[in-house]
DNA sequence: CAGACTGCTGAACATGAGTTCAGCCACCGC
DNA sequence: GCGGTGGCTGAACTCATGTTCAGCAGTCTG
């Protein structure tokens, strides 16, 4: 158990077995990573709090004690799916390296189709507080800095007063989609959670966005100015973007 | 109990009570409103789910069983927090009307200190599907299409082929950056759900994305063509942002 | 074949959840 | 004073949850 705290691909022969597409009651697989699978299908679609042991016991085809008798506690087990999460994004994004762009910092892990649903569970996961996540985000947050300052020598991205800022947002909004993919479905129809190829109704107006700015030249040298002016002073009801 | 269904402002005199700033368990305050903003900040903090109806009791200085006599059931009790939510941040749009830009949906709320935290409850709720709340995010969009209409004749904002599509976008990036508030904090420093004042580490930034773009002109047309080719063929591997 | 060990289960336990019920208490019209 | 009424509570009920325990089938070791 101590030996597969980061990678579960070496060390734990239980962890990442890619036997084509197996479903997550494929009885080929081992009954620990089968529960493992369906707790983060289970706790991406309802949430931690909403998802009983039962259901989960469920969900893998097995009984409910089998769930203790390998992770000891519905704790650990999170912590468990926590760290297989964070481990399998890891891979995704050594495997995809820099190839497309630094700006869509979920870009590498839309490319995973098969196994549990590692987009829906962040997307869960993210806002009630696990350490192991928010590590990932702050990663998410370095590579993107290290893209950008890439993108922004070879000419790609405008320069910035604030390389990590302007990262450290772009990477909250991303994620913020996709935490709400619930509402770009309803709003775009587009799947953020899911196939790309099916969310072109948000890239193309987030590239528009990034590419051609939102704020004319004139306006924004006139908010910039209201803005920093006001951040010397205690006055807060000047600009508000 | 029927004639408080909607706004709770006009019809229930235990609605919206501004007598000064009340805490959850001053005694001046009917216990049906003080049972109601407890759950609100209960809500907030813990999420529906991990929040027991004897923690709301405790918080509002009640008995469980009087929630109960008030609300019916828990599920009901959430549906008048999402109603009531819903009414104080109409209220609040009402009253700034159109004052500051349109571009963080958001800034109107970020007026409001006493009272129940609207903005963490609508962090938590955006992501558990209430009905009420997805329509007041389908306001939101349909405001911020308004609002940067307005902007785009006055010549503040720069014109678009898809104004829906953009301002949908700027509004999932802006309540996304409030729901992960908590990486925010951790991130930057400020704290998007509280005092606008203190989160200049995220407005700059952002106000620079929007003002400046991310992306040169050139890569933006290589990159565009790329988007506007592929989107014609099946191929998925072109270009992502 | 005996024994032990691993993987796994059915039944049960303890706890906390949402909810119900009978009844208290202050107030109000008569 | 007095019956009634509405706001409110203590105690209890039912149920689902996380968890435990004794024991099953199969397999490996000797």
């Amino acid at each position: 158990m101590s030996s597969a705290t980061a990678s579960g691909t070496a060390s734990d022969p239980t962890a990442s077995v890619p036997s084509g597409a197996a479903g997550p009651a494929d009885p080929d697989r081992t009954a620990r990573s089968r529960i493992r699978d369906a707790a983060i299908t289970r706790f991406a679609a309802d949430g931690v709090a909403a998802t009983s042991v039962r259901a989960i016991a469920e969900e893998a085809g097995v009984s409910p004690p089998l769930v203790m008798h390998h992770f000891g506690s519905k704790d650990r087990l999170r912590v468990a799916c926590d760290q297989h999460v964070a481990a399998l994004v890891r891979e995704r994004k050594h495997e995809v390296v820099a190839g497309s762009s630094g700006l869509d910092p979920v870009a590498a892990l839309r490319t995973y189709d098969e196994g549990p649903p590692l987009l829906a569970y962040l997307a869960r996961t993210l806002i009630d507080g696990s350490p192991h996540v928010a590590e990932l985000v702050d990663e998410m947050v370095d590579d993107a800095v290290a893209y950008m300052a890439e993108g922004e020598a070879n000419g790609m991205l405008t320069p910035t007063d604030d390389p990590r800022g302007r990262a450290t947002v772009l990477t909250l909004w991303s994620l913020g989609a996709l935490v709400l993919h619930d509402h770009a479905q309803r709003l775009l129809g587009v799947d953020l959670a899911g196939d790309p190829a099916r969310s072109m109704d948000y890239f193309l107006p987030a590239l528009d966005i990034l590419g051609r700015g939102v704020i004319t030249p004139e306006a924004f040298a006139r908010i910039d100015e209201g803005f920093r002016n006001s951040s010397d002073t205690t006055t807060d009801d000047e600009g508000r973007a």
